[in-house]
DNA sequence: CCTACCGATCGGTAGG
DNA sequence: CCTACCGATCGGTAGG
């Protein structure tokens, strides 16, 4: 379980990233993560100013790195339905490539404290407000056809979420084809014709 | 925010699911429950045996209820895509109407121990077994169309999940109108024609 | 239902 | 990077 030789920022962030997102942040103990550096508990503070920052750390550079990918995602599609099948994959993607940070993140917002906490939440309402972005703007022109744009965006940012419980990287499917089934279920929420996957 | 008079179990129960809910298992201590009731913390121990079983007992609870409505909900319905609609509607209305014992089911089956643990899983298991046997059953029979059953079952159970964060009771819709959309959403999914709401 | 109290553990600091 | 240590808090018990 350990893993030794330099201990680092970055060292301390993967392994309290994955204390965190096993055990919680408040029934994570900075001894806990310091074992597994094989360090004592008061050295980690030569690297990292606080529990409550690591925590916030973790947060933000998920947050950040589902933004940046989201943007990257959509770069240069310009049909809506494409879009939308763009942004869900992509989120799916993040969900099984990443599941120690979201987990984290859905679970421990309550515990930052409230400087870091709204910038947080601010971060993942805008990726909301994007996904609802692409499902408004195709029923404003007749491509997609659904009663509740923002309720259907919700049901398609959360549909995924927790697929990296059952996902297994050496099971039948890729997390890419995963990623394109939950794609093609969001076309058919929003009632876009042709919502079969590949 | 305290509720003085008659201590007793049930009001043990309701405290602390409200701030398991909140502050999470161990971000609530026993004294902060006592407050909530206007007792001491050790005179909890006259009603409930420990910490750990409260947090059973929360869990057990809210599951067992869920089972039991998902069985009434069933009950008589023969077409598969009604009791896909219907199995989707009560799970998004359990979600809207017990959200703090929905949140501590998703959040704290890890502070959960282990002779209490399982039995919850076991309990969650067979709620998505019941999902899926429905999609499955649809897909035999013709009636739904969608390429990986399993994969579908898991997004229509998840994509309401977190419609408590955002459902207001005295908002525009009320929680069977928002359940209503989510099983038309199923419907969807599946592929099956017809998903358009009420 | 209370006060008094137990051993254990917590995040973090001092000082080197 | 360490040991030694701080005040605070934890779940739970004793005893009434």
């Amino acid at each position: 379980m350990s893993k030794s030789t330099a201990v680092s920022p970055q060292a301390v962030h993967v392994a309290a990233r994955n204390l965190f997102a096993s055990q919680g942040y408040r029934g994570t103990s900075m001894k806990d993560i310091a074992q597994v550096l094989a360090v004592s508990a008061p050295s980690l503070y030569n690297h990292v100013p606080s529990k409550q920052d690591l925590l916030h750390s973790i947060m933000n550079v998920a947050m950040d790195r589902a933004l940046g990918a989201l943007s990257a995602a959509l770069e240069g599609v310009t049909d809506v339905a494409d879009q939308l099948r763009r942004a869900t994959e992509v989120t799916v993607l993040d969900f099984l490539e990443n599941p120690a940070e979201v987990t984290v993140c859905n679970t421990e917002i309550r515990s930052l404290e409230d400087p870091f906490r709204q910038a947080i939440i601010d971060k993942r309402d805008a990726y909301g407000r994007r996904i609802l972005d692409i499902v408004e703007r195709g029923c404003a022109a007749g491509t997609f056809d659904v009663a509740e744009p923002r309720v259907a965006s919700f049901a398609i940012l959360e549909m995924g979420n927790n697929a990296k419980a059952w996902f297994d990287p050496r099971g039948q499917y890729t997390a890419g084809e995963v990623a394109a089934l939950y794609g093609s279920f969001a076309l058919r929420i929003v009632g876009h014709r042709e919502g079969v996957s590949p």
